[in-house]
DNA sequence: ATGAAAGCGCTAACAG
DNA sequence: CTGTTAGCGCTTTCAT
């Protein structure tokens, strides 16, 4: 069925055999060839259009140049940023000789590609979760956390938060949380994070909010939110989304910002830059941490050990109109 | 060096050969074999863990289940309409036993994951590009286009946002096209699909502006915009992003919208419920052709035709305060 | 300098 | 009903 054209084809056309056009192709520094002999194969490899296929190449023990990263879906807007990381990391890989490739949604299932035979599997699962064990034993090649040190690098980002409103003079903070309940795992880490730096600086134990995705319900929660803790003049959102949000219900509800309350986000959405008003946040820089993880997988992916390379878990701020 | 578990191994465990393990664990249906067997093998596999070896299976002509999906980099937030549309895809596929994985950043990259055996490619360069040769040269299998019915879909689009703003009763209208050159392209089919559509109203001829990205500088423009046509009152945006520009800049410049000029931008980005003014767009429900296309996609991994798929060409306006 | 042949793990004819 | 065997395309000893 399928007209593939593999060495054999090449090596009959150039009048060879078979084992001479490999050692051609794969410039086989063992092997002396002549030159008149060599081209004779390149010509007739170019004329066929001969690519030597995969699944052949990795039964007879060639090491993968694959990286299998597996994360749930990209359905929200605001997965940019892991989108940002994913883009980069393949960039980075590909100076290592390793092809990325992205699978989505795979959280539940289980039989997942195996027609792929990877060289490292990158998992956005927990590195305790059984999720990762499985996979372990799925592809049996080494799986790493596709982004390692998450937690430190959600923290931190959240105490760059609560410093900055802290040096604009905020003292008693509120914290916007997202009403999605799937992220309330990352939405704990930031808010312990804020908890703890706002303790470290001697501020008020902060106030905390889960935000409506409605505008109009999210207007009478702020409102009643600087009613009833009018002492409140510093608010940190979950990320810009979120932030988003509060901007639009403190419009719509008349309230100041960053007047009667500061607003920082995190992630430094590019849309943030024209909110009105100009939405202060978080920005990380993970190019450090691009290259260094890029090259441990490449490590691990030869056989050998990778160093730990964690995500940055301190952060910038990027001061704007909104704090 | 790979503890990799072979059906050889299952086969000395359960005492039996390698045929009967295959025959089993395959379901193979014309051959016939006791339940003592079947369970033997059954057990064995699982207590070593065994997972066929996906390149030993495509060697022997295994029909592959992969579906590779090759575009550039998601370096842009508003790059999420496409990114959705990969994860849909994905799930879609999977109800016909396919697997999408997804390649990003291959635009120059030839020599492209070889490791990769998929049964289709679908790819984001044009039908006519020599990207689009060269792929089917690399993999030797079928390329589809990732998108196909783009310019259709874009223009699409850009009709509504014309057919929307005449309905809130503006008669004269602007587009403001990105700054990026890379996007210039599908700029100039939006561009042309409102030209035209204009034409087809009775409408006066729309005025085109580049917007910078520069907040003040896209005051300044908007400003002389309005300046030197006064009678511009409605404004179409590339998408959600020139939008949130062009709101900002009217912000700014202390511009009525929609009481001066009415704005719609387009992609539905969940921002634009939270600008202010709440941003009016254009939504296109992807779902009917993801199911459609997905099908056509497995037919042509059966080595069928496929039906031809296009993206839909016409979508619906979401009123919000800006227009 | 080139060729013959083995074998990677798997499935499917074909025997028994 | 189960086992033996060939062969997918490739690389790599080992002979020549």
């Amino acid at each position: 069925m399928s007209g593939r054209v593999t060495s054999t084809d090449v090596a009959r056309e150039a009048g060879l055999s078979r084992a001479t056009v490999s050692y051609v192709l794969n410039d086989d520094p063992r092997q002396t060839i002549p030159e008149a002999t060599r081209q004779r194969v390149l010509a007739a490899a170019e004329r066929l259009g001969y690519r030597p296929y995969g699944p052949a190449r990795l039964l007879r023990g060639a090491r993968s140049t694959l990286v299998l990263m597996l994360t749930p879906g990209l359905q929200r807007a605001t997965d940019f940023v892991a989108a940002g990381i994913v883009t980069q990391l393949g960039m980075a890989l590909r100076e290592h000789g390793l092809h990325l490739v992205w699978q989505l949604g795979t959280e539940d299932d289980r039989s997942a590609a195996m027609d792929l035979a990877p060289a490292v599997v990158l998992s956005s699962a927990g590195e305790g979760e059984p999720a990762f064990a499985e996979l372990t034993q799925q592809f049996s090649v080494p799986v790493l956390p596709a982004f390692p040190g998450l937690p430190g690098f959600l923290g931190g980002a959240a105490v760059t938060q609560v410093d900055h409103l802290l040096e604009r003079g905020r003292r008693v903070l509120a914290y916007a949380a997202p009403p999605r309940a799937d992220l309330e795992p990352t939405s704990e880490i930031r808010w312990q994070a804020i908890v703890t730096e706002a303790r470290r600086l001697g501020l008020a134990h902060p106030v905390r909010l889960t935000l409506s995705a409605n505008r109009g319900e999210a207007t009478a929660q702020l409102r009643a939110l600087l009613a009833e803790h009018p002492e409140v003049d510093g608010l940190c959102a979950y990320n810009d989304e979120v932030a988003f949000t509060v901007l639009a219900a403190a419009h719509d509800a008349g309230i100041d910002v960053p007047g009667r309350i500061a607003v920082i986000g995190v992630d430094n959405h590019p849309f943030g830059y024209l909110a009105v008003p100009a939405l202060s946040t978080i920005e990380s820089d993970v190019t450090e941490f691009v290259t260094a993880f890029a090259k441990s997988v490449a490590q691990v992916a030869r056989g050998e050990e990778g160093r730990d390379v964690l995500l940055p878990s301190s952060a910038r701020a990027v001061a704007r109109a909104s704090s």
